[in-house]
Formats: structure tokens, C-alpha cells, sequence
DNA sequence: ATCGTCGCTGACAACGTTGTCAAAGGTAGT
DNA sequence: ACTACCTTTGACAACGTTGTCAGCGACGAT
């Protein structure tokens, strides 16, 4: 900036008032800054200008998901993309993969880089240890769960209600050795999905066998592997509850591989892509995603915008859509 | 800053030595400064620790990619994202969306950002526009097409080569009637498929019909009409070639619709996850997305570490996974 | 007692920018 | 000619941090 100056023969606040397109400057001198700028390839500093600015915007927001990679994560990337474009702010990402360090240390990562708000898709249990860096006046809001030991907004699903449906719609095509798989039951989402399996048994007056109901499971290949299991049982499961769509992948595998996807009835939460090209195609509880990052969107810049009223907690209802794996009878 | 300075009743410097671990710090003063550090939930700010610093790294890097929710520029982003957290570097990443415009705003921003590096999957023909901004001394690497009108470091797939084994592959099954669904060829990874798709035609001595060869599609949506108006046609195609994920999800959609998919043979280019589940699974040319955004984040990381030899442009080759969908005979 | 050395600490300037305020020059009204 | 006012411009300090360098006291060696 100061070349720019020396160069078009100005202040450096002359400089900085071009670049700012503030008024008061003479055809003449804005016309010679500008020229300087091109000739010096000139870039302001950013940084360096929110530094100076009262109460600036560093237009960087933070998202912390589960896993890049993942479509429900990078779906939900992209609608708060686009809400925050509109903002003229970008998307810090970063994947958490479950751990709950991880997700500690880049909380505390991007506070110090400043970010202007927070989404959180949580990996730990509590978050306890956000009370200290929120005094710092970012703003967080959780998504896929809610937050538990500090105060602040999330959209969640009715994952009860979701896994409730997705059993329903099993249990009333006659089943009744459903098998669940879950991901660790000491998360939120999966203990209420478990929660919504058992009570769609209990509203019947039926008891699902334990064995056949899995929780802990990560990856797709675990759903995998525990698939084949079940189905080697002497009684094995007539149709399956899968919990999360890595593990709706997982067992569509596992079926596929013994040519049992025409016997075994399945019905998965979380919606993909292409769950409807499968054959037969998949029967999912579906969450809105785009929804989802909107109202996120939303609720945070509302909050960088100041709003300090009490915390919400936007609950929506997932979908149940059917589709054919869920119409196969035991 | 200077409230934990205060507090701790040291100077300034003090503090910054403790916050930066620096050594001749005496350990009762140490204590104290981070006991008020503490009780003030104070954070440096790295943006002004950036801006003194001599030749100090934001520690950030861009990537501008097609669209962050496509299975493929995700599955790049988190590749990136790993070798980047090695780093302690953060990844700022924005859908382009094939906008032009759009790319080079993009570009300018995140250089105002003073990110230390670019990652690029060009949604522009000609990237002259950057020639300017990298005289800032951003480094940049290019994804899936080479730069053209710039001098910068890529790495790309052979995508000739890919198209020509996938078109083969058909012809080799008996088909004489193959369809291609293409991007904008204007684009040269699509123009590279189609001479691709062209050449392997040639070595057979085979003219491909040119009604079959359709370019310019953006979207499975895209992709799905016009495959279905070509198996309208009075000699429709025995098999097809589709040149891009999505291109191909929107063909095997339009075939599932009409229960086609066992009658009609289909080679994709861009592996996709649960390809592999449809039935027939797809045959698909497959690029490393892992290895490539490996390479990627390796030769951005080299540069940014001071690496001015010459730029270094990688083809990978790509490799047929054949499953049943190439199989089908016409 | 004097000197050099070492460990610890702080004052100050600087990074690149912008908010504040004042100066310079011009114009218009009396 | 004098005043009032407006437009254009620049000097300076400040944002939060760190590199440089100097100061201070304690210590061991002469």
C-alpha cells in the first residue's frame, strides 16, 4: 500500500479510501490510485484490515462435520455454502471423524482464527468445554444434536420419531425378527433411534430379540461384517433397521454379497444418493438436509448479527420414504 | 493482551513469550501469566501474531472445486484436508458450479485472504486471469485439468486414455451402436474424452453415429432426458459411455425407469460410492482420488516450503474396474 | 572491588490498515 | 475584502501482536 501511494504520489489514506470506495476523492487521484494498483499488482491486506476495523467481520465462518466425504456432511457444507455466499463469507471446514479431541482442538483452532460463528456437528458426548470459548463471543449452532452442557441453538431431527417410522413400516409388513444396527449408543442420535426401534415394538406388545439389535458399529464394513453375522444365525433376522447411512450401505453390501437383498426387508435412516437406484431400492427415513443447513444459516448469522434472545432448539420431522426393501415380506 | 498483562502484572512481551512457548520465562511468572490467561479466556490473534511475523503463514489454503456435495470433490477436499492437518493447515473450500466468474472472484478473494496456497479444479476454459494474482506469490496446483495460459503445477488423470479403455471395452462386447454423454466439450477434460471415445471407434476402423454423441450436459437431470430421448429413437443404442459421475447416475436412472438396465450396456468415467451396489453394478473408469489429492496437497505443501524449480504436470492413469454393466451384449 | 556473563524482563517500533481530525484550497455570500 | 462553508487531502494514532535491543540483578572469576 505504501508503493501504491509513493507511486500515484497520495497518502496511504488516500490509498485505503480508493480501495474502500469511500467518497471525497477526486476523479483525477482515484483514477491515478487505481492505475498504481494495477501496475503493483496490489492486494489489501485482510487481515490487517479487520485488525484496525471496530468490531470487524472476519466473514469466515467455521463447520465442523463428521467427515467431509460423507454425503450428508458435504450436503449440508453445501447448503451453508450458499447461505453464506449470499453473506460474502466462506466455509472453514474440517472433518471430525468421531473424536472428540479432534473436535476440542478445532473448536479452540478456529476461535483463534477468529471465525465469525460456529456449526457444530458433534462428535464428543458433552460439550462442557465450549462454555469457555464461547465467552469469547462466537456464536455456535449445533446440528444432527443438540448440545448438552452449554446453551446455544441446534436443528436436530426427531431421530425417536424417524426410527419409530422406519420400524413401523416393518413390523406392520409382518416381521418380527427385525435386527437394528446402531452406531455407538453413547451418542444422542443413535440412543434415540434405538429408543424409536424399541418403542415401535413396544406400541405392538412386542419385544425385540437382543441379539439381533447392534450398537457400537463405525464404518460401513463393521455394518459389514456384522450383517453376515446375523444372517448366519440358526434364526436369523427377517429384515433390518440400519441407523446411519454408512451402515444402510454396509448391510446392502452384506446382502448383496449372499444375493439376499429380495429377502431381507431393510429400512435405513439417513437418505443418499442413489439409495433409490438400488435394486430393490432402499425405503429410508429422510432428513431435509438442505433444510437443515438453512435454518442453520440462518440461526447463526442471526446471531453474528447480534440477536442475544435465549437459545432455540429447532426439532424437524423427518420423512419416511418408502421405496421397495421395505415392502418385502418375512 | 494486555489485560492478562495486567493481571499477571508483567509486560506485554512476557505474556506473547508464554503464549509462544518462547524459553527464559521464569517458572513462577510463567504460572501467573497463564493462570490470567485463564481467568480471561483470552486468545492471541492470529491474525495480528500473522501480520508481525516476518514471512508468516496464514496457514490456510483454498480449494476451489466443482461443487463441495459431488462424491468426487468431496472425496479431493478430504484427501487435501488430511495431508493439510499434518500441516496445521485449514482448508477453505468453495463450490464453483462451472461458473467462470465465479472462479476468478474466487481467486481474488482468497488471495485477499492471503490464503498460503491454491488448489483449483478449473471450471474455466483459460486461466490467464491468474497470472496476475500469483505474482502475489500464491502458489497454485490444478486439479483434473491442466492450466492453460499460466504456468502452474497439475495433476490430472489421462483422460484419453480412460474414454478410449472404456469405449473399448464396449466395442469389444459386440456393440456398434454406443452412445456418449458428455460435458461441455468446450472443457477440454470432456473434449479429451470424446477423442477418447472417438479413437477407440478409429483403431476398429468404426465411425461412431453422430446422433449418439451428445455433449453439453451439466446435470443428471441432464443427462436422464436425453438418455431417454436417444432410447426413443428408431435405432436406439446398445450401450453407452458416460463422461462424468453425474452424467452417469442420470443415465442409469433414465434405463432404470424403463427397466433397461440388463438390456443396455454402460461404461462411466469417475468412479462413484455404491456403484458397485446397482444391479448391474456399473463398469466404471476409475481415478484415484486419493492419490491424486495426495499428490495434490504434496506438491502445493513443496511450494509453499519454497520450491521454485520448473511446474511439474502429473497424468495419472486412470484404471477400468469392470463390473456387469460392461458385460451386457447387445 | 571489578569485570564479564547469564537469566530474566520490559520499552519500543513495526506489521498493513483505517478512524479521527485538521489543514489547504476553492467557492459563494455579504 | 472578509467570513462561512465545502471538498479534497494528509498526518497521526491505533488495532494486537512480536523482533530487537537494552536494562537489571546475581553469580563466579580475577
Amino acid at each position: 500500500m505504501r508503493e501504491v501511494a509513493a507511486l500515484a504520489g497520495v497518502s496511504l489514506k488516500t490509498v485505503s479510501r480508493v480501495v474502500n470506495d469511500e467518497t471525497g476523492v477526486s476523479p483525477e487521484v482515484h483514477e491515478r490510485v487505481l492505475i498504481a494498483i494495477r501496475r503493483l499488482d496490489y492486494r489489501p491486506n485482510l487481515a490487517a484490515s479487520n485488525l484496525r476495523r471496530t468490531g470487524a467481520r472476519s466473514t469466515l465462518i467455521g463447520a465442523l462435520v463428521q467427515d467431509i466425504s460423507n454425503s450428508f456432511s458435504a450436503a449440508l457444507l453445501r447448503a451453508l455454502e450458499d447461505t453464506a455466499r449470499t453473506r460474502g463469507t466462506a466455509v472453514l471446514a474440517a472433518s471430525l471423524d468421531e473424536g472428540a479431541d479432534r473436535e476440542e482442538a478445532m473448536v479452540h483452532d478456529l476461535i483463534t482464527r477468529r471465525v465469525d460463528g460456529l456449526v457444530i456437528m458433534p462428535a464428543t458426548e458433552r460439550q462442557d468445554y465450549l462454555v469457555a470459548e464461547l465467552r469469547t463471543g462466537t456464536p455456535a449452532v449445533f446440528v444432527d444434536q443438540a448440545p448438552k452442557g452449554v446453551d446455544a441453538d441446534s436443528v436436530t431431527v426427531d431421530n425417536h420419531l424417524g426410527a419409530r417410522q422406519a420400524t413401523e413400516a416393518l413390523l406392520q409388513g409382518g416381521h418380527r425378527r427385525v435386527a437394528a444396527l446402531l452406531d455407538l449408543t453413547t451418542i444422542t442420535t443413535a440412543k434415540d433411534r434405538l429408543a424409536g426401534f424399541l418403542s415401535a415394538h413396544d406400541a405392538l406388545g412386542l419385544c425385540p430379540d437382543p441379539a439381533l439389535v447392534i450398537g457400537g458399529l463405525r464404518s460401513a464394513e463393521e455394518a459389514t461384517a456384522t450383517m453376515s453375522t446375523l444372517l448366519d444365525l440358526a434364526d436369523p433376522p427377517t429384515a433390518v433397521f440400519t441407523g446411519r447411512n454408512v451402515l444402510s450401505i454396509g448391510a446392502v453390501r452384506a446382502l448383496a454379497e449372499r444375493g439376499m437383498r429380495r429377502s431381507v426387508a431393510q429400512v435405513g435412516f439417513d437418505d443418499f444418493p442413489l439409495a433409490d437406484l438400488l435394486d430393490p431400492p432402499l425405503t429410508v427415513v429422510r432428513q431435509d438436509v438442505g433444510k437443515i443447513g438453512g435454518l442453520v444459516a440462518e440461526m447463526l448469522f442471526d446471531r453474528i448479527d447480534g440477536d442475544t434472545s435465549t437459545p432455540k432448539h429447532v426439532v424437524l420431522e423427518p420423512t419416511l420414504i418408502v421405496r421397495g426393501s421395505s415392502q418385502i415380506r418375512p
